[in-house]
DNA sequence: GTAGGGTTAG
């Protein structure tokens, strides 16, 4: 332009500063900034929304002062001035450059519209200055300035994060009012700080009452439906969406991989996975963290490496997921290297890395590392152990025996103890056979929480394994006057694509008759192998062929029987299963998996079991 | 000509 002699003007300024805030180059922001008090556009309205628009963006930006490559002088050629004047443009440049500031800038505007107030609503909002954002918005109605859509959806995201539904649903009355609802910003905004507040079903609605649904509204509610749980409801959507023809983008991907990782269902998650590669979507950290994730949790530890491996760049998500991908498997070694190749790399750790890194400590049983770790994480990285790390060092002391130096660990804790804290040592006090503590232990769980099922459930096995069956029925009792019932333990098996379920002792199945004959053979097979019932497994006060009996239908082993007579020799075998795996079943399925010659992996609730040639991965300790 | 929404690891 200039080689034109033609001046930029107010149009053209909004545009080179989009520009500058893009290529992320403050110094090239501050020099045009310069340049527009030069020329003395900064009284332009426009002009003046666009700055503020660029210095909110690079607020969230860590710029280092230098140019990349853009050294270009934007005052050069300009119109010279007299001295007064050039000192006054100095300092104004110097004193907007130097607040880096909105602010600033807010306030030298001799005129504001409603988008000078969204764009500073919107840069605090998505900064984290939420009470600043707010009372920005409150400062709009002093002078007479009212909220749009704009400024709603800036807000909605504040009550989310919030977890604050009462005032969300007043903006959500604001919306309706003024017609806003429809707008498709707010509309993903509302069923986004819905699920957030874990009201799911406020967010379909929102989602269902919408006219028009783009590809941005679908990513909400699969993602609304994920983060709450409601896994088959999100692949359902998904579905729903792949046939309304609206395309699937990056982030769609990285919504719906969890709940294939929640599910195992393995086939889908490859499903997924072969969209992404044609998609093109391959390199983006989000979908390959999700997929690796996907992988481990579905048993499939190598693929998960293999795509770790291959990715161009590790941020701390990544890291974290293969690490814990590592941990569920038992790999410790492999996890505490790659903790140590992640530091090395330069990635900090968050509270979720140490998670990971002692769920691997906790399936090796190794203590001393493990509290290393935990002290190296205040230390070292200055991050205050909260619940889930108490937790998992409970855990972790727990299944290694250290029952007394847990309970310690427990007791002196700076947070209070929670139910689920005190559950796991209750776990670890059966797991080990110490009765006298798990009173002491359930005790304190109900003092916290009466109602705290799995507490009765876990007192009445510890009582039932010591044979003091009266104990072990007054806690049966007690759960049902209180009218508290426990999820019943099952299993899961994927065999063509399709998902089976099994509960102990069912006959739901189409080929149940099939699979308790396959299952009996197998079980005198294995006792002719040497494999020896383990019946203190039974809680029930019955007689020991009964409790044989009781054993026999274990969900796992029916799950196991059927996926042997329904798939071809020698192909591995995976199960899920919802709670921890019975020591008898463990005992039996390493039998098993000599006599059939199969890999048989099952994922219980804390971690995996790979069993080949009549051992079992986890070495027994689990 | 300027402003706003959805994502990954427990």
């Amino acid at each position: 332009m200039r080689g034109f002699g033609i001046y930029p003007d107010d149009k053209t300024f909004p545009f080179v500063l989009k520009a500058c805030a893009f290529v992320k180059n403050l110094r090239l922001g501050e020099s045009v900034h310069g340049c527009i008090i030069r020329l003395g556009l900064d009284f332009d309205l426009f002009t003046g929304n666009a700055l503020l628009n660029m210095y909110a963006k690079f607020q969230s930006l860590e710029v280092n002062g230098g140019c990349k490559g853009c050294t270009l002088n934007m005052l050069d050629g300009m119109p010279k001035s007299n001295e007064f004047h050039e000192k006054l443009v100095q300092e104004k440049a110097k004193t907007a450059s130097q607040l880096n500031s909105v602010t600033k800038v807010f306030e030298m505007m001799p005129k504001r519209d409603v988008v000078s107030w969204n764009t500073v609503i919107a840069g605090n909002a998505q900064n984290g200055m939420y009470e600043e954002a707010l009372r920005m918005v409150r400062e709009m109605g002093n002078v007479n300035m009212k909220p749009d859509s704009y400024t709603l959806s800036s807000v909605l995201p504040i009550f989310a994060e919030y977890v604050d539904a009462k005032k969300g649903k007043e903006i959500h009355g604001y919306a309706i009012r003024h017609r806003f609802d429809s707008d498709w910003y707010i509309g993903s905004s509302l069923i986004d700080m819905y699920a957030n507040c874990a009201r799911i079903e406020d967010s379909c609605r929102v989602f269902n009452q919408l006219p028009q649904r783009d590809s941005i509204s679908w990513n909400s509610i699969i993602a609304a439906c994920v983060q709450n749980g409601l896994f088959d409801k999100g692949l359902k959507l998904f579905r729903q969406m792949l046939m309304a023809k609206v395309k699937p983008r990056d982030v769609s991907f990285s919504s719906i991989m969890p709940a294939c990782a929640h599910l195992t269902t393995l086939h889908l998650g490859k499903q997924l996975h072969g969209y992404i590669i044609r998609g093109g979507f391959g390199d983006n950290v989000y979908i390959c963290s999700s997929l690796v994730d996907m992988y481990a949790k579905c048993g499939n530890i190598k693929a998960a490496r293999w795509i770790f491996d291959k990715m161009e760049h590790h941020d701390m998500v990544s890291w974290t997921a293969i690490i814990m991908g590592h941990a569920l498997h038992g790999h410790a070694h492999d996890a505490l290297m790659l903790f140590k190749e992640m530091e090395m790399d330069g990635v900090k750790p968050n509270n979720l890395s140490f998670i990971a890194v002692f769920t691997a400590c906790s399936h090796a049983g190794l203590t001393n590392e493990a509290w290393r770790y935990f002290n190296n994480m205040t230390q070292n990285y200055g991050i205050r152990p909260c619940l889930e790390h108490y937790a998992a060092m409970a855990d972790l002391l727990g299944r290694a025996g250290k029952l007394e130096q847990a309970y310690e660990f427990i007791s002196n804790m700076h947070i209070a103890p929670t139910g689920s804290i005190w559950s796991t040592l209750l776990s670890a006090c059966r797991v080990h056979k110490n009765l006298e503590l798990a009173e002491k232990v359930s005790n304190e769980i109900f003092k916290i929480d009466p109602e705290n099922v799995g507490a009765y459930v876990l007192m009445s096995n510890i009582y039932a394994a010591a044979r003091r069956w009266k104990d072990a029925a007054k806690m049966r009792i007690f759960m049902k006057k209180k009218g508290i019932r426990k999820a019943p333990a099952c299993s899961w098996i994927e065999v063509k694509n399709v998902t089976h379920t099994f509960i102990s002792g069912d006959k739901s199945h189409p080929l149940y008759v099939r699979i308790y004959e396959a299952l009996k053979e197998l079980l005198e097979q294995i006792e002719r192998e040497g494999y020896i019932p383990d019946t203190n497994e039974v809680f029930h006060d019955v007689e020991e062929e009964q409790k044989k009996h009781l054993l026999f239908s274990h969900s796992e082993k029916l799950a196991l029987a059927f996926g042997i007579i329904s798939t071809p020799a020698g192909t591995s075998i995976r199960i899920t299963k919802n709670i921890r795996v019975c020591m008898d079943c463990h005992t039996a399925i390493k039998f098993i998996s000599k006599i059939v010659e199969r890999e048989i992996i099952i994922r219980d609730n804390s971690r995996f079991h790979h069993f080949k040639d009549g051992k079992c991965s986890c070495g027994d300790y689990w």
